[in-house]
DNA sequence: TTTTGAGTTGTTCGA
DNA sequence: GTCGAACAACTCAAA
């Protein structure tokens, strides 16, 4: 059993379909030398490490570990091993798709079954298209065909029967996913990797998130969101396992409506799914080529008073400042960042896609993909170019409290909350008594946003006129 | 093939 | 302060 972003034993079709065939050899490769420029990013490194230790741990220490290239190292240790059969999951980035099916070549020419199962999606990207079997492009439409077609939950509990292990005891440091300098303390005290820890997170969401997620789930401070998206993205829970659970707890509280804005996002998972499969170009390429044309700024200088969250906007810092500390952003507040970085400082989408991808511990490259081209206009069914969001707007809206800002942006602590939201803005008295001194303690805003907006709204209309159309 | 209606998440302006 | 309209015209889905 190939274990690659499925680390649990629970609802596990692949495992499933080892353990009902004999004794079991769980295996993990670290194939970043397959993965070209998409090689794991650092946090989720940092979370591999400890999700691969908890799997482990279940599987009594006796999961292999290796790196380097799988479609030389799984064939050779299936025939050393004398394995009838190799099974795993299947991944959906191009670079995997190419690589396992050729794997499963090699392993046939071998005289190995080789078997792949569908372990991290609701629906085999492919299987909800329209009835001429052509993707669909605007989400609606997927949602509701999805809707027909929502699979049950076939659950397993795989005990495997399982074949010694002769690694040594530091087999996973060996691998080296955690960063060398000990940045990762904010994700410690965050997150529990492992198949364990994303069960808890699913229960803490049922009890104290489901009952209000519709509209709480905008509001950063409030905690109304799963969290589970880097559960999902390490497959540590099934999404069908997700979706059963919260549906009988909506059933329970009568919380079908919630729910259903739950199902909803869970499907926007699979939509990016489907897009990625339909149009792998999405990772590095505008789905509207239109613009290709867009005068995109660099600037260096920029670029790092974001990343290091440092704008003078502090909700958009505060976001900044959860991604590095936490290895997370709140949703709400990765479209005001991004938003903030595509259109009012007008860089390239994917130079924000690649800062994320490097410090989210959810990163994903389906989602990540889709949401960034989302925000720049240039994906499906995107934002339209005039809707830019105002992050002094959006702070006062949803974060009214500014306890979220205060958490991120502790130098803001002593602020009343009515200036939290644009320091500038606010009386010099109140600065000084809350010991705010922009531009030293507080940066004072990097850009005007009436100006920056005008600016990118301009850019839009300068395109020159041409098909607007994903092809 | 043609037509029709809908399309995740906003902001600003003026009444 | 609240509300509706404008923003710009398109593509996409489905009948």
């Amino acid at each position: 059993m190939w274990f690659r972003q499925d680390l649990r034993l629970q609802d596990n079709p692949a495992l499933a379909d080892a353990v009902a065939h004999g004794e079991v050899l769980p295996v993990f490769i670290l194939d970043d030398e397959n993965a070209g420029s998409w090689r794991r990013g650092a946090a989720s490194r940092w979370w591999l490490h400890h999700s691969l230790s908890a799997l482990d741990r279940a599987l009594d220490g006796k999961l292999w570990i290796l790196r380097g290239n799988a479609l030389e190292l799984l064939p050779q240790l299936a025939s050393e091993q004398k394995a009838s059969l190799v099974t795993w999951n299947r991944c959906y980035e191009p670079w995997r798709i190419k690589r396992d099916t050729a794997l499963k070549e090699s392993l046939k020419r071998s005289n190995i079954q080789a078997r792949s199962h569908n372990g991290s999606l609701l629906f085999e990207p492919g299987r909800v298209v329209k009835p001429d079997g052509s993707p669909y492009k605007v989400f609606t439409p997927f949602y509701k065909q999805a809707l027909t077609l929502l699979p049950s939950l076939h659950a397993t509990l795989a005990k495997p029967e399982l074949v010694g292990c002769a690694q040594p005891a530091d087999k996973l440091a060996a691998l080296r996913l955690l960063p060398t300098l000990d940045w990762a303390g904010g994700m410690e005290t965050t997150w529990t990797p492992g198949e364990a820890g994303a069960h808890a997170q699913l229960e803490r969401f049922l009890e104290q998130g489901l009952g209000q997620y519709k509209t709480g789930r905008d509001f950063p401070a409030q905690r109304s969101v799963s969290r589970l998206s880097p559960h999902l993205h390490f497959g540590e829970i099934a999404p069908q396992r997700v979706l059963s659970n919260v549906e009988r707890a909506a059933h329970t509280d009568g919380a079908e409506r919630e729910a259903e804005h739950f199902l909803r996002e869970l499907i926007w998972r699979e939509f990016s799914y489907s897009l990625l499969l339909h149009f792998p170009r999405v990772v590095d390429t505008n789905l509207r080529s239109m613009f290709d044309a867009f005068p995109w700024r660099t600037d260096g200088e920029q670029l790092r008073l974001w990343q290091q969250g440092k704008t003078g906007f502090p909700i958009v810092d505060a976001g900044m400042r959860e991604l590095w500390q936490t290895g997370y952003m709140h949703n709400r507040v990765r479209m005001i960042v991004a938003s903030f970085l595509v259109k009012n400082l007008m860089m390239h989408w994917s130079e924000g896609a690649r800062w994320f991808w490097d410090c989210l511990v959810d990163a994903d490259l389906a989602n990540n993909s889709c949401g960034w081209q989302w925000v720049a206009g240039s994906g499906a069914d995107a934002a339209p170019y005039f809707r830019i969001f105002n992050p002094v707007t959006q702070s006062e809206k949803f974060d009214p409290t500014a306890t979220y800002i205060k958490q991120y942006v502790p130098e803001l602590a002593a602020l009343p909350a009515r200036y939290c939201h644009a320091p500038a803005a606010a009386p010099t008295a109140e600065l000084t008594r809350a010991g705010v001194k922009l531009g030293d303690t507080y940066p004072m805003p990097m850009v005007d946003l009436q100006a920056t907006r005008a600016r990118a709204l301009d850019a839009f209309k300068s395109l020159p006129k041409q098909d607007q159309s994903i092809r």
